[in-house]
DNA sequence: GATGAATGAGGATTCATTCAT
DNA sequence: AATGAATGAATCCTCATTCAT
């Protein structure tokens, strides 16, 4: 019944070249950057020639964009889930934050994302802009919209921070950029790291009662 | 009496060559990264031909490597920058991290370290480490002691950030990546980014009374 | 009785496959030179995939090959036309030449032959070799029959131009080359340049009563 | 005093470099053709290597015009010529013709020049216009005159070739293209076509006395 | 000190050809 | 017969580096 069986192995294999072929780039890439990764490299990677890369795709400069597009899981989504949480707001913003943490520091290609972001930006502009559409502006209207939502219950501080959540997720970011850069020469305890932002961050925007 | 006294202006102007070249260099790499930046597009900014970069700096990995050293002024002092402050510690922690915002976030030789780091740190791993060595570490220490002091001084609260101090110097950094991927496109008002910070972390932090 | 009449469509059309491909290799080549023009592009032309025409021509250059025999009329029947002609030599000069022009300015085979002798000849010496077996040399030779008979009858001078009668073909030649290089750009009247050339010839070449 | 003197011996190779690289280019061109031909024959040429001829010349396109303007002397004075020309017309378009025949049939770089229009005129269509405004339109126009100079004067016969010059002068293109294909292999005896060819269109043309 | 011609290794891309399906 | 995925040799062009002047 499943499409596989009625597949050959060979006819299998070759649907699946192109994402084997992204999945490659996108580790020469994270490895190399864009200008020093060889086609020939992600094409070892796979285990076919040069040849059979661009038989798939054009250029080496569409193979980044496509693999960049593999990678870029858009955060529109995330203002839906604010709305499915409910209970006290500390609550919401624990795990609003901890949902945050999950995908920016703990999603690799979340993680490495930004790093093409940063690394390749001059080169592929328009990555930058998608970055900050899809990603920048849908977590922040978010984080805003569940802090305002926080202040108008009354639970909520109407704290400056409240129209600049940036200042709240930035640790996030940064601790994002930690774990990339270092990997795993300076291991990074993301739940305690998690619990003490949590901490500063309910304690600072909590109304008092 | 002093050397430049005694230099003809052609020879002072010989004499900053080298400077000359790191600075060209640092806005070509800069823009176009390591590897694709041409050694040629150094001595052009310079107004000189390739040659006279070679008569310099032996190779271009050479010149890289002098050139981040040359834009990376440590952070080793900001330690003694704490010591000097006094006062209650909401005002310490206040000029202490104005302090950090301006020399992460205003300073452009350390934003773009932060990129060369990201960006070049698999080709150069010794820029990581140094980076870690000479600017996270120092700050890190020296950020937890002046919260540890102020809750010695009763003044703070010991939150468990007080030991992860990552999670409050998090979100300059942040903005630091910021002004750096989006440049003039997305201006970024440093002053209420760091008014809200601070407010959310004083509130945080601070011990009740 | 005839073959195709006992075929299917399809089975026409494939019987076809291999005149089609030379077809399409003749426009292709033409357009672009052997080695510019790719295998692909012929097929894409034929509507078939480049394993196709690897089915029906073992290589490009055999291919290359077949489509010069393909379009290679050779001229070696001119010679039994002249002996078909008859009255006055003035007449049959004219029927001659008429003929050389319709062959070697009007049709395109011939024309864009040529092309291939000049600008593949280094690279297929044999084309240039037969080029001047199968119409060079025909062509002169009853051409230059035709004037002697023409000067035994007493009707044409004995004029050093018989034994070269390239000096009088050479002008369609050149015809036919600028029809072939400036194609629909420069349109020539091959009429009025057929008459205005034969009216020197006769004139150059009658006998004077 | 001579510049010569005044340059090292590397100095005038260096000023040679260019020329040398265009000579070399010639002949690898004009055996190959454009694609077939590798930057790197030219190189070996010059007895350089590959760099040598990218310091020069940006692309192999530009090497290839470049080369085109070294070889093509325009026509534009033959008209300059056919004025300094006086006694019978007879005389005239023999010495007037024999001009065109030394420019046409016996310089190599015009015989090769024609090859370049036909072989790659799909590929530079502006080599194709201006091998028509700088050689055809004032070889022809030139002829022209002349012609219509001789009907003025009562010596020459009001063909219609008068108008149609290349009738007379595509003998000449014919010969050249011979010797062109040919070479060696198959010798053209170039004064016995001339005197040939001469003797043709002086009966023709000469009006009757 | 500075120049810039020259080198040559390296990398993106193309394309004739093969072959399993 | 026909397809089209895969190969790999070939070729344009780049650029770090050298070195004679």
């Amino acid at each position: 019944m499943s499409a596989g069986k009625q597949m050959g192995l060979r006819a299998q294999r070759k649907a699946q070249r192109p994402n084997e072929i992204l999945d490659a780039a996108f580790e020469e890439f994270v490895e190399r950057g864009y200008v020093a990764t060889r086609v020939e490299d992600i094409a070892s990677r796979v285990g076919v020639t040069k040849g059979t890369i661009y038989f798939y795709f054009d250029t080496k400069e569409r193979l980044f964009e496509e693999m960049l597009r593999r990678i870029s899981v858009s955060f529109s989504d995330v203002s839906a889930y604010a709305k499915t949480l409910s209970g006290p707001y500390s609550e919401r913003i624990r795990a609003f934050l901890r949902m945050a943490y999950d995908r920016i520091v703990l999603d690799r290609n979340t993680r490495e994302l930004l790093r093409f972001v940063i690394a390749e930006g001059a080169r592929f502009p328009q990555v930058v802009d998608r970055h900050h559409e899809e990603f920048i502006v849908p977590l922040m209207d978010a984080t805003q919209k569940l802090f305002e939502d926080g202040v108008a219950a009354g639970e909520l501080r109407d704290a400056p921070a409240i129209k600049i959540p940036d200042t709240v997720i930035g640790a996030a970011v940064t601790l994002c950029i930690s774990k990339m850069i270092f990997a795993d020469r300076i291991p990074q305890d993301v739940d305690a790291f998690f619990e003490a932002h949590m901490d500063v961050i309910l304690h600072g925007l909590m109304a008092k009662d």
